[in-house]
RNA sequence: UCCCGGUUAGCUUAAUGGCAGAGCAAGCGGCUGUGGCCCGCUAGAUCGGAGUUCGAUUCCCCGACUGGGACCCA
């Protein structure tokens, strides 16, 4: 094998493609739904806009693809769907609230691992202009709508408020080990109350307090603070929804470091898989150099939700979308098989006829092989009769049909 | 960047310090008006580079990629 694809990219050859594009057919179908409108930006951005969110600064050169172009300027591929949307809101006067959806790749130069790559598919939906809880909830229950119609039932989603891991957390942990001690807790779930514990003291701080912190398993236990209040209020919009019993109050969920200002949210299917995640995040796009303005969304991460699907057979296994096969019974009926063809995808039925110059035997293996539901026989003696030999594939049988019969029958399929 | 495993044809795999063999998939034919079965044929491989050796796909070293993990996760 002379060429491979580059460290941590993929194909994804017809089967597999496919079944993403059915997932993002979903994706788009329920943004749309939701009012969210599409918005196109470049794969790549200035590497100022890229290192603009957080306190990382210079040191995402390492963990984006970072470039200069010919002529000097400073560029990087976009590590997710949020900082060009900030740009982009930035710098323009939309009407508000501003609900946008894309789905589209992002590129970042992590190290490959399980379920991680270095291009990989999200899609994500953001409503900017709006400081009401309602907009997070209105992104929460589109993902959850989307998650129902790709058939899982077990997925949860995690929430928390930054706003409350603060107020919590900088009574009982000194200032400047705050990031480390956030960083740890946010893997409670992988590495346990032990882990942490032993993750704590390495970095210096006494476990005691955090872990009584992280034990608290309900909201109602946490003394009065805006994170509170907050969420609080984002439960009882969910109730309205109807998408409360999906969300879950974790106090251990971070997600990142500088970016959400308020509600955060990760989704997860089953055992420890996280599929996306999002929050709010109100002082971004100020940040990037437009007016102040409050903004929240959530990203899917499409390979991981297809990957998922394929392991516990979610899909329903169609080989391919050709509905019809148009076989030629000899050369002088391939006139005929291509007006025919041409009439039924003028139709809109989707159909192919032989490339390959095969005879009537072989046409018929080739349809079997790629598991077309139907044949089209097209002969001398048909053409004559106008009327065409229609073969279930699967049972075998044919039914003699006209082309405007044939035509109706796949319009109602 | 680090740690552990892996890499033989499109896929699954066999074998060997001395001719690399199969199954599935693909293409063609048996079978130019009826597929799924069967038979034949064709094409197709030892990840790359140094080293040991008369000889390396096999042993050793380095690298790439890959599976997993650490770190990181914007």
């Amino acid at each position: 094998m002379k060429f491979q694809p580059p460290k941590g990219t993929r194909d994804l050859l017809p089967e597999d493609a496919s079944k993403l594009q059915k997932i993002m057919e979903i994706c788009r179908s329920v943004f749309t739904k939701y009012g969210f409108e599409p918005l196109i930006t470049p794969a790549f951005e200035s590497f100022e806009l890229l290192s603009a969110k957080g306190g990382l600064g210079e040191a995402v050169k390492d963990e984006i693809y970072y470039f200069k172009d010919k002529s000097d300027r400073e560029l990087g591929l976009r590590f997710d769907l949020t900082m060009p949307l900030a740009r982009v809101v930035s710098s323009t006067s939309l009407p508000k609230p501003f609900k946008r959806y894309v789905i589209d790749k992002v590129w970042r130069y992590d190290n490959p691992q399980s379920m991680r790559w270095r291009e990989f598919w999200q899609a994500d939906i953001d409503v900017v202009g709006s400081g009401s809880l309602l907009s997070d909830v209105e992104c929460l229950s589109a993902i959850c709508e989307i998650l129902d119609k790709l058939g899982f039932t077990d997925y949860k989603i995690r929430t928390n408020s930054r706003k409350l891991l603060q107020n919590e957390f900088e009574k009982i942990v000194a200032k400047e080990k705050i990031l480390d001690v956030f960083r740890i807790i946010d893997k409670l779930e992988k590495i346990g109350f032990d882990g942490v514990g032993d993750e704590l003291k390495n970095k210096g701080v006494d476990p005691t307090d955090v872990l009584n912190i992280l034990k608290i398993g309900s909201l109602d236990k946490i003394s009065d603070n805006d994170g509170k209040k907050e969420l609080g209020e984002l439960f009882s919009i969910a109730k309205k929804f109807g998408i409360e019993k999906r969300l879950k109050f974790d106090i251990s969920l971070v997600r990142g470091l500088e970016y959400y200002t308020s509600v955060v949210f990760e989704v997860s299917l089953g055992a420890n898989v996280s599929c996306g995640g999002g929050g709010r995040y109100d002082a971004l796009i100020e940040k990037v150099g437009g007016q102040s303005m409050p903004a929240t969304g959530i990203s899917l991460g499409l390979d991981r939700i297809l990957e998922v699907m394929k392991e516990n057979n979610m899909f329903k296994t169609e080989k391919t979308a050709t509905k019809v096969f148009v076989a030629n019974v000899d050369e002088n009926a391939l006139n005929d098989a291509i007006k025919i063809t041409k009439t039924l995808r003028e139709n809109d039925i989707n159909s192919q006829m032989d490339l390959m110059g095969r005879n009537f035997g072989k046409q018929l293996e080739y349809a079997n092989s790629l598991q077309i539901p139907y044949v089209l026989i097209v002969g001398p003696t048909e053409v004559k009769k106008k009327k065409f030999e229609l073969k279930d594939m699967k049972t075998g049988k044919q039914r003699e049909l006209s082309l405007n019969q044939i035509i109706s029958i796949f319009s109602k399929l």
